[in-house]
RNA sequence: GCCGAAGUGGCGGAAUUGGUAGACGCGCUGGAUUCAAAAUCCAGUUCUGGCAACAGAGUGCGGGUUCGAUUCCCGCCUUCGGUACCA
């Protein structure tokens, strides 16, 4: 029997849909272990070969879990609001609902497909009604609580109240935004309205009149880690700063304890790192400055106050609120030009402007400490957003200060005397203060404490930490997503409406375009947005990470009505153990979920502090894109500074791009392929052109059919070439080899012996009528393209290796590699690529050899096309080989290391069908430890063997220590740490007698004869090492 | 700039605690089978020299520790990812 892989796959996936085998219960006696995958947004072109790696990586590990005797949770759905579903709706001119409906259906089958052990019956949707019932209701948690900073938790709201009732703001220490304090009787004198607003200063979830990132081409705000260099993440969009009544979440609360926990998490050090950074702690202090003939004192953070006495200026932000109050009227001008010129640059351009420039405002501040008058300035290189948006400047100590002192001319005093650190930069924390008065001669740790005490003995002065985080925008002027639960009366005060009305659903809208000018869609609907009371609904929706910051959860009870877990189903299966995704949510959704679990967690309606234990982060799967580019003198530059990227990244809108295999945009480069080896080249000629046949293709608007009688004018052009055979030229591969054009007329290719090994791409291009005669330059060692002339210009083609996706025709879907090589296949080799955390390219190039190794090892269990398994005893050799894989597989799931799994299976596979082995106890064993990597072909053989129960429900085997036992070990002897032989010395040999017969050895005699042997290093199981 | 990860044959990668560098697979070379090809099977394949036995070199570069270093330490280089006038 030849193995079919996609016969027995469609019949197991069959089987598994109607025994509900994958469905796992919420009681067990049975340990439990809850493995999540990122849930996907379902995109209209489905999945991409990228996609499953961290599926299978996770299905392997349930399947394994499962079969050590745990209860595994392993569930999937789809992150179905928010603009990816929606932008795509738009594009393509459906309902969101609907299309979401197709791509998830898509999705699915494409899942099942690929054969994972999801329970599908516990599958989430984070636009369903039934789902985003329990975001609303989380939403209304936040708006219902503050954060405490005494109880260290959050409280809710009504006890706020109470404390303002009766000692107004300052009787609660509580993480707010408020910035007008208030007393008792100010709190009973507000307005509803005036109440409102003060509790929006103290609210988790509030709205708030804030600095937001607008996007005009999406229509829409966006959070900060939705905005990339000043663009939208998606779609690429400038972004800009603009003040708005929005929606924020307050994380910031929770920033220290985001902070702290994450050392308990098994997470790899780079996204810690990057949990850590992105909450950028700095300690601290916050100083008064007076300003001169005013009663108003600036504000500033330091980190380095003991740099104090060389602080000669101060800088503000042009947006800073006390810039109109204290410049002088002779310069006013001057400052409302920098300002209007600053406000009128976009952040990226802003950014990317990194002259020294500023404005003095006329203005000037006492140093508090030195009591020195200093001139107060205003620049770009101080930002409104961090701190205070007010700086000190110490030239002496920070790069920037000196730069901005030495352009204006202004005073630097040294203060650090870093003589004895004379690789020390400016701003390392080395050396002893000088010219600095009271801290003259500390170090500069010890100069910072004294420095805080001393300013927090004279008032004016205090030890303070701030961080980067800020809130999180959470309105987003959108059709596709949740709604918000919340009402204003005619005064515009805020309510949550109650459990009993919600979900509040999404109206049907059939215009869901987003509108311009910062309008909701939702708001057009004006009998759904006015009730009968007067009250008006908020027309915002919330943003994508709504519905993913919590749906961890909903899987552990997901049809529950009452609660959006019910507590015996959180009881059991309490967090995530193992968490498989990518980096790209590393401060995202991976903050905001943990900040929900937290507040969650203070509220009491989840068991533990952090949802995630372990996480892991699958590598990208990255697709080759081919390219053409018209080149000019702008593209040239970048692709001769070796910027290749950036400029596909930054222009590539602005010219004419062609992905070779796909796009014909250019209509000379119609066809591009790559080859392996000269010896094939022929075929796969005719093979790539029997496929652009059937595709119908075009070649210079030849129909393919036709090209045959051209075949003869096209030359093949060769990039590189590897190899070639002895004595010829050129031989092996060199940068200079580049400016040499080589060109192989077919002849050539057909004659095989000419050319051993070409490498990388051919274009094949017509000769007379592109005439492509010269090639003008070397490309750059890394840029992978050549330069190319016609009478047109020039052409830069080649190829990039890098994300998947749509737009650069690059992207490989699993199913025609499952349909080619079945599902068991396809897995296996996702696994063998490479460890599971590094990305790489796709590559079919080794698919051949898990194909083949799968068809050996079903092959085993077959003789003269009969499934026939001997009942003999094993022998030792056959048992090593088992127990050695039972082994080296459990310890490498358990590391992550499935690469090295496949190879053991490839190992013991080669060694048993070296042996002839058909033995039912060790083909049996060797089909369990399979089966979480292969699961169809292991259900098939062990179905044949003559069992009725699927294998899913058996125990993986344990090792057998003794049988892995060798009598013999070959030892290494080294000279002098240099190996010079190998010999086998019985494994219980003592070190005594190891020593003695391994210096006796005739080929190690050769080399100690007429030395002293000064040293013997004996390790027993290991090696011999003889020093002379 | 700062933070993090990595750099090993023609290629993907292996070497788990400092102990045989290159497992396994691809590709390539030769052979078997075939009218021929595909598929399959067998053998070889780090580089250099040599018919060979064998010798020398070798894990980004330069040093160091050690009987012994891909692994540990110091100093660099390169690539990838994150982040940035963050005070």
């Amino acid at each position: 029997m030849q193995y079919q892989p996609r016969t027995i796959e469609n019949k197991w996936q069959a089987y598994w849909k109607k025994n509900d085998t994958y469905k796992v219960s919420n009681t067990s006696e049975k340990p439990k272990f809850y493995v999540l995958d990122m849930f996907p947004y379902p995109s209209g072109s489905g999945l991409h070969v990228g996609h499953p790696l961290g599926y299978i990586a996770s299905d392997i590990i349930s399947r394994y879990k499962r079969l050590c005797g745990f209860n595994v949770l392993h569930p999937m759905g789809f992150d179905a609001f928010g603009l990816p579903a929606e932008q795509y709706a738009i594009v393509h001119g459906i309902h969101p609902a609907k299309s979401t409906e197709k791509n998830i259906q898509r999705y699915k089958d494409q899942l099942e497909d690929i054969g994972f052990c999801f329970d599908w019956s516990r599958e989430v949707r984070t636009s369903d009604p039934s789902y985003y019932k329990w975001t609303q209701w989380i939403f209304l948690q936040l708006f219902g609580h503050y954060y405490d900073v005494e109880a260290n938790k959050a409280l809710p709201i009504s006890a706020l109240v109470k404390a303002f009732e009766r000692g107004g703001s300052t009787a609660v220490l509580a993480n707010h935004s408020n910035e007008t304090p208030f007393t008792a009787s100010d709190w009973r004198s507000m307005s509803k309205k005036e109440q409102d607003d003060a509790l929006m200063n103290y609210r988790l979830a509030y709205r708030k009149v804030t600095f937001v990132n607008w996007c005009e081409g999406l229509g829409t705000v966006l959070a900060n880690d939705e905005v990339k260099d000043g663009r939208s993440e998606r779609g690429n969009y400038p972004v800009e700063r603009r003040p708005m009544l929005q929606w924020s979440l307050r994380i910031t609360a929770y920033a220290e304890r985001l902070l702290d926990s994450i050392d308990s998490l098994e997470w790899t050090p780079a996204l810690k790192a990057m949990q850590r950074n992105w909450i950028g702690k700095s300690v601290g202090a916050s100083i008064l400055f007076e300003v001169e003939g005013i009663d108003e004192k600036l504000e500033i953070f330091t980190t380095r106050p003991d740099t104090i006495y060389g602080a000669t200026f101060m800088v503000l932000a042009p947006e800073h609120p006390l810039v109109p109050v204290i410049s002088t009227s002779e310069q006013k001008t001057e400052v409302q030009a920098y300002i209007t010129a600053s406000g009128s640059k976009s952040d990226r351009e802003r950014m990317a402007d990194k002259e020294v420039s500023g404005a003095f405002t006329g203005a000037y501040a006492i140093n508090p400490v030195s009591e020195k008058r200093i001139p107060i300035f205003i620049a770009e290189y101080v930002l409104m957003d961090y701190g205070t948006g007010a700086i000190m400047a110490v030239p002496s100590d920070d790069t920037r200060d000196h730069a901005f002192a030495s352009h204006f001319n202004l005073e630097i005093i040294e203060v650090v005397d870093r003589s004895a650190h004379s690789n020390a930069t400016m701003e390392d924390k080395v050396g002893t203060l000088i010219n600095s008065a009271i801290i003259n001669g500390l170090s500069i740790p010890d100069a910072i404490n004294k420095m805080i005490t001393h300013l927090e003995q004279e008032n004016i002065g205090q030890r303070q930490i701030q961080y980067k985080l800020r809130d999180a925008n959470y309105s987003r002027q959108r059709y596709w997503g949740e709604p918000f639960p919340i009402v204003y009366d005619s005064e515009g005060v805020s309510f949550g409406l109650e459990l009993s009305d919600l979900p509040l659903e999404l109206p049907e809208l059939s215009d869901f375009k987003p509108a311009s000018g910062a309008k909701s869609p939702l708001a057009r609907l004006e009998h759904w947005q006015k009730l009968d009371n007067g009250f008006i609904r908020e027309t915002d929706t919330m943003p994508g990470f709504a519905g993913s910051s919590w749906y961890y959860l909903r899987y552990m009870d997901p049809h529950n009505e009452a609660a959006f877990a019910g507590r015996d189903a959180m009881d059991y299966w309490q967090d995530v153990d193992l968490y498989i995704g990518g980096t790209e949510h590393a401060v995202g959704h991976l903050l905001y979920s943990r900040f929900w679990h937290k507040v969650l967690f203070d509220l009491g309606k989840v068991p533990t502090s952090e949802p995630f234990k372990k996480l892991v982060n699958q590598g990208m799967i990255q697709g080759r894109s081919n390219f053409v580019y018209r080149a000019n003198e702008q593209m040239a530059e970048y692709f001769f500074s070796k910027k290749l990227k950036e400029y596909r990244e930054d222009v590539q809108h602005n010219y004419p791009v062609a992905g070779i295999y796909v796009d014909f945009a250019i209509p000379e480069f119609k066809l591009a392929i790559e080859i392996k080896s000269a010896s094939k080249l022929v075929h796969l000629i005719n093979d790539t052109y029997d496929r652009f046949q059937e595709e119908g293709w075009t070649l210079l608007g030849i129909p393919i059919e036709e090209i045959g009688k051209y075949w003869n004018n096209f030359d093949l052009f060769i990039k590189k070439i590897h190899r070639a055979r002895e004595g010829e030229k050129p031989s092996p591969i060199s940068p200079d080899m580049e400016s040499t054009p080589v060109y192989i007329s077919k002849d050539m290719v057909r004659d095989t012996n000419h050319v051993t090994a070409i490498h990388v791409d051919i274009h094949l291009v017509s000769n007379d009528k592109l005439d492509i005669t010269k090639f003008l330059k070397a490309s750059p060692e890394n840029a992978n393209a050549l330069i190319i002339t016609n009478e047109d210009g020039e052409y830069i083609c080649g190829h990039a290796v890098e994300k998947m996706s749509k737009s650069k025709y690059n992207v490989i879907n699993p199913d025609e590699v499952v349909e080619r090589y079945g599902a068991d296949v396809f897995r296996m080799y996702e696994m063998f690529l490479g460890p599971i955390e590094q990305s790489k390219p796709w590559d079919t190039k080794g698919i051949d050899g898990v194909s083949k190794f799968l068809h050996r090892f079903y092959g085993l269990f077959f003789t003269d096309g009969k499934f026939l398994l001997s009942e003999t005893d094993p022998s030792t050799e056959e048992l090593k080989i088992l127990h050695q894989t039972i082994k080296k597989v459990s310890e490498d799931i358990e590391r992550f290391s499935f690469n090295t799994c496949v190879s053991q299976f490839m190992i013991a596979t080669n060694e048993l069908k070296k042996l002839g082995c058909n033995k039912r106890g060790i083909l049996l064993p060797l089909v369990t430890v399979l089966s979480p990597f292969a699961p169809h072909i292991a259900e098939e053989l062990n179905a044949l063997s003559g069992s009725d129960i699927s294998i899913t429900t058996a125990s993986f085997p344990a090792y057998n220590e003794s049988y892995l036992v060798e009598r013999e070990t070959d030892y290494p002897i080294s000279i002098n740490g240099k190996k010079r032989a190998v010999v086998a010395f019985p494994s219980d040999s003592t070190k005594e007698e190891l020593e003695k017969r391994a210096v006796e050895l005739e080929e190690i005699q050769k080399w100690i004869e007429g030395k002293q042997i000064r040293k013997v290093i004996v390790i027993p199981g290991r090696m011999i090492n003889i020093v002379v």
